[in-house]
This record gives C-alpha cells, structure tokens and sequence, in this order.
DNA sequence: AAACACGGCGCG
DNA sequence: AAAGCGCGCCGTGTTT
C-alpha cells in the first residue's frame, strides 16, 4: 500500500450546520498513515491560530512534490467549511478522498454511511466516545465552548476512524475500474456541487411574503367554513378530529384504511373519489386546508432559509438516494410546487416566489422522457426504439393496445386522457404493477384489463421482459448494474424494484456526468459568469447575465451537445430549453437554433 | 427535550 | 400472492 504512505485524514469541527449561514469552523483534526494525530484548534491563543491556520493552508494548497492526499469522511461538509475559513475557494489540483463516497459506492443500500457506524462495523470503534461532549452539550453548552480535553478525545477517534474506513474502503474501490471511473466522478461532483450551493439561488422575498399572508388569510376563512358547518372549532391535522368531522358529522362512507395502523384513509385520492359521488362542500374545505396551510408554512421554511440577500443556499447530497441520485434539504428545492399538473385543485404557485438574480435570466434545461428512452435502450425494444429516433409518439402504440378503436376515434380531452393513462402504463408494467394495478390505471373492468395487458405483453415482449430479467438479477446477486458499471442494491425481497433502480441510477449517472462536463465548459467559455444553480434530476438550473444574452444560443447548443453526448446508449437523448425572464412559474421555450 | 413512527404530499 | 420507485418536510402522537 506505498501509494496510501502519504495520505492525511481530515475532520472538521463547526459550531453547527449552516457554513453559507452564522456556523464557522474552530477546529480540525488529521491523522497521519502512522496513526499520528494532531487536534489543531483555531481559537484560542494567537500563535496557535497562526500555526493552525498555516498548516491548513498548506494541506489545501498543490504542491506537487509534498501534498498528501486529503481523506475526508464527507467531503462537501469539510472543504465548505475549510473554504469559508481560508476565505478561498481549495486549489483544483489538491488530491482528495472521500470514505463516504467510497462506502456509497460499495455498499449503496446500506442502512448508515455515517462515520461511526461504519468504522464500528468495519473496525470495531465503539460509538460511545461522544456521550461526554453530547452531554455538555445537552446542559446547555455548544460544540464551541467544549472543554478543550474533552474535544479532544472525541476529534481523535473521528480523525482515526476516517483514516481505518479509507484503509478498508479504497482497496475495494482501487480494485475495480468500473468502481474507480464512479469514484472519481463522485469526487469531481463534490466540487461542481460546492459552487452550486455556494451561488445559491434567489428567492423574491416581498413576493413571498405577499402570498404567505393571503394564504394564512384563506386558511382562517376555511377553518371559519368548517367550524360553521360542524359546529365547533376543528384542527383538521388531528386525524381523530379529521375523522370525527367526515365520517360522523358528514356522514361520509369509509373507503380505505391505512397501511400500518390501519385507520380511515384520508388522503388527497380518497377525498377525490368521495368528491365524485358525494360532492360535499366539506371534502374541498379539507383540500383547501391543507394545500394552503402546507404553501404557506414551506413558503415560510423559504424565507427562513434564504439570507439578506434573498439567497438560499441548500444542502445537494451528492449520493442522497440509494439509487445513487441526488437529493436537495435545508430546503428541499427538487420539489417546490408547480401549478396545474396535480390531482391537487388548489395548487400554490411557489414557483413564481424563485427569480433570477438581479440582471440574469434562468435557464432551465431538462431531458425529454429520460426515463422511458432509459427503459427502451435496456429492453431492446426495438419498435419503440425506431419511433423515438423518428420524433414520433412512443406512448401512441400503447393507447392503441389499450384501448383499440377508442383511442382511435378520440380527439381532444379525451384523446389526451387515454394516452396519458397509457403513458403511465408504460412506467408502470416495467416497474412491476400487474393486471390489477394496469385495469385500475385504465379505468377498466379487471377482465378486459387483463385481456390488454396480455395483448400490450405480446406487443412489446422487450419492455415486459425487462422487468423479469432485473427482478432475477436481484435475486441471484442483490444488484442491479448500470450502464456505467455502478452497482445498485436492491431488497432481495423486493426484486421487481430492481428495473425502477436501473433506470433512476442510470439517469442519474447521466445527470451527474453532465453537471461535471457543463460546469467545467462554463468556467472555460464564460469565465464563470454562465453558472448552473440546481439539478432536479433530469434537469438543471442556470443563471445567465443579461448582457451576454445574444450568445445564448450558442452557448447553450454546446450545453446540449454535453448533456446529449453518451453513445454507450442506443437511444438518443434529447434535452428541452426553457428560459424564465421572470420567476420560475413563467419559463418559454427557448430556440437555441437562432 | 429529543428521537422516532406515521400519514400525508410536493417534486422527479 | 402481489408488488411501480426515489427523495425531504410537515404536523401529530408516542416513546425514551
């Protein structure tokens, strides 16, 4: 292991989460390949400070005959507080590892990436070693002001603990090209991802403000509605209360139960189908209710995130899903609601609280039926294969099985309707559903739902048997293998799961790819002034300053071309531009031809 | 007070 | 036997 001699495990401390927010770093510690440990505090007296602080610059400066390379356990956490820190942004060329990624990696199902957890299983660290400052903590102290003794001890085990898991880790990795290829992609998308969070993107903060007031004034007028039709002040977020009011004062039949406690079923379908036969003015109170109260309080969690500026600056976990995708928290902005595609009637236009900065436009470029062409390149299916490449309808064939001259004769509405059921039903069938859940989709008796089910069987034999092929893959070995060679884990025991895992894994693979390929071009041909703000899994986010408008077009034909740019696939990709002059709710396509 | 489970719901 | 999946966050209610 002479290539590992020089490495340096590296553990920050901070004095809480929020590093683009008031939280800052006062300590870190590093462990040698010798198991040397140094806990190096950066308050406290001066001399320390300006030796600490040296060596830190040090560690994250390239120098090409003594850099070590740098293991973290988390390295998006570590490097954004050493940068707030230097005040810098870390030198491109500085070596890093990552023991978080390497177990992502390996292990992707696995219950804990978390650093104790791992080095307790894999080394056998017990995990009590923080009780001592947790409890300081508890009574009222922060990680700050803990004694320094006690501090001590407990960065020593997380800097030795790094160092264990690269040790066990790395070799797994190292070992497989495949392995090494994700590996270091995962490594290059910490950095990409760093100066995403780091831009941030804008709320329109007196907009915002606006609509949480006349939302919190809707939510009194219907909570004022209820109570005059029941009688007495009623929290429809109390199940009992909720339940109470539809089935005993409404009179309302109960239509399903829930899963685990199997208590009435409230949700938004049920209230939908009871809506149907039974159209009392109460079920839409409840929908108000809780489409309102829910926009005004996420609206509200915007705000409390976003900084003077109006920028929020959320936390995008680069391995946030066991299918490898990413996730977005603090606050979640992968689900910011859009208007009018739900069951939902009384949809939050939230998307019209985003705007471009000042002086920009946004951006947003998204891949076209990612998904289904994903499914079509791994099931072979040929026919649909030769309609995407012609720009045809791939869901046509399909509302043609299903629902033969019905489909044919329709127009308009209901045309619509019918292949969008069918639509559907091409995720769905992959993905496991059966005959009942395919006639329930249809809106069909089970009978003829199973009767076109076998036809849509005998029509696409690739696509029904992709979902057989992956589910026995999962039995015999636990995983599914994307076209990258990542290894997705699956629940043996659910292993119809196992072609949903494929093509989410392989999209995101596709996604990650690109941000780090667009990211690298925008640097070079804008200098950075071009910026990408946000993936949302199949699409990304970029400002783009007004001024430099006229080059759009070109600049954003080569982002395609990147985005586009994976032979290995047999379908070919596509991506749709769209441009947002003035919040996120009114995006126009864009025609980067011209 | 903190951690967890659950139902519910937004996005992909 | 039958089964679409992945997230994060909210409010309520229970457990520690």
């Amino acid at each position: 292991m002479v290539a590992m001699a020089k490495d340096i495990s590296y553990d920050t401390e901070t004095t809480g989460l929020y590093l683009h927010g008031p939280h800052e770093m006062f300590s870190y510690s590093t462990c040698g390949w010798d198991g040397e440990i140094d806990i190096c505090r950066l308050d406290g007296s001066k001399k320390r400070q300006v030796a600490n602080n040296s060596k830190l610059d040090e560690m994250f400066t390239w120098k090409p005959q003594f850099s070590s390379p740098v293991v973290m356990h988390n390295s998006k956490f570590d490097l954004t507080a050493t940068e707030k820190h230097l005040g810098r942004h870390v030198a491109e060329d500085v070596e890093f590892h990552d023991t978080y990624m390497q177990s992502h990696i390996l292990q992707s199902n696995h219950p804990s990436h978390r650093l104790k957890d791992l080095a307790w299983e894999l080394a056998g660290i017990p995990k009590d070693d923080e009780s001592a400052v947790k409890s300081f903590v508890a009574e009222g102290g922060n990680y700050s002001n803990v004694p320094e003794q006690l501090m001590d001890e407990y960065q020593r085990w997380d800097a030795e603990r790094t160092m264990l898991l690269h040790r066990f880790l790395y070799p797994k990795i190292q070992a497989s090209a495949a392995f090494s290829e994700i590996y270091q992609m995962e490594l290059d998308l910490v950095k990409t991802t760093m100066r995403m969070e780091e831009r941030g993107l804008m709320l329109n903060v007196p907009r915002t403000e606006k609509m949480i007031y006349k939302l919190e004034q809707d939510v009194e007028g219907v909570l004022d509605k209820i109570e005059e039709f029941a009688g007495e002040r009623v929290n429809p977020n109390k199940t009992s209360q909720l339940a109470w009011l539809l089935f005993d004062k409404a009179k309302l039949p109960i239509l399903e139960r829930t899963a685990k406690s199997k208590q009435p079923k409230m949700d938004k379908n049920v209230i939908a189908q009871l809506r149907e036969s039974n159209p009392h003015a109460v079920l839409d109170n409840i929908l108000q209710f809780r489409s309102w109260s829910r926009g005004s309080t996420m609206l509200q969690s915007y705000l409390d995130y976003a900084d003077g500026e109006g920028i929020i600056h959320p936390d995008i976990r680069t391995c946030g899903a066991k299918t490898s995708r990413q996730s977005s928290s603090r606050p979640n902005l992968q689900n910011v609601q859009k208007e009018g595609v739900l069951l939902n009637p009384y949809p939050i236009p939230a998307r019209q609280c985003f705007r471009p900065r000042p002086g920009y436009v946004n951006f947003h470029l998204d891949y076209s039926g990612i998904e289904l062409r994903l499914l079509v390149d791994y099931a072979g299916e040929d026919k649909l294969r030769k309609i995407i490449i012609n720009g045809g309808d791939p869901h046509e064939p399909a509302s043609l099985v299903f629902f033969r001259d019905r489909f044919k004769n329709a127009r308009g509405d209901l045309r619509a309707t019918l292949r969008g059921a069918s639509k559907n039903m091409n995720f769905a069938i992959p993905y496991g559903a059966a005959a009942y859940k395919v006639a329930l989709g249809l809106g069909m008796p089970f009978e003829m739902g199973k009767e076109r089910f076998e036809d849509y069987r005998a029509q696409f034999p690739g696509l029904c048997g992709l979902n057989p092929r992956m589910a026995a893959l999962v039995r015999e070995q636990g995983y599914v293998e994307t076209k990258f060679g990542r290894w997705l884990w699956v629940p043996r025991n659910k292993s119809y799961m196992g072609t949903n895992y494929l093509i989410q894994g392989t999209a995101a693979g596709i996604l990650k790819r690109a941000q780090i390929k667009v990211h690298s071009y925008l640097q070079r041909a804008t200098s950075g002034e071009v910026r990408m703000l946000l993936p949302i899994h199949d699409e990304l986010v970029f400002e783009f300053p007004r001024k430099r408008l006229g080059e759009a077009g070109h600049i954003f034909r080569e982002v395609r071309r990147i985005m586009i740019d994976f032979p290995m696939f047999d379908v070919p990709l596509e991506v749709d531009v769209q441009v947002a002059t003035f919040d996120w709710s009114a995006k126009k396509m864009f025609n980067i031809l011209v």
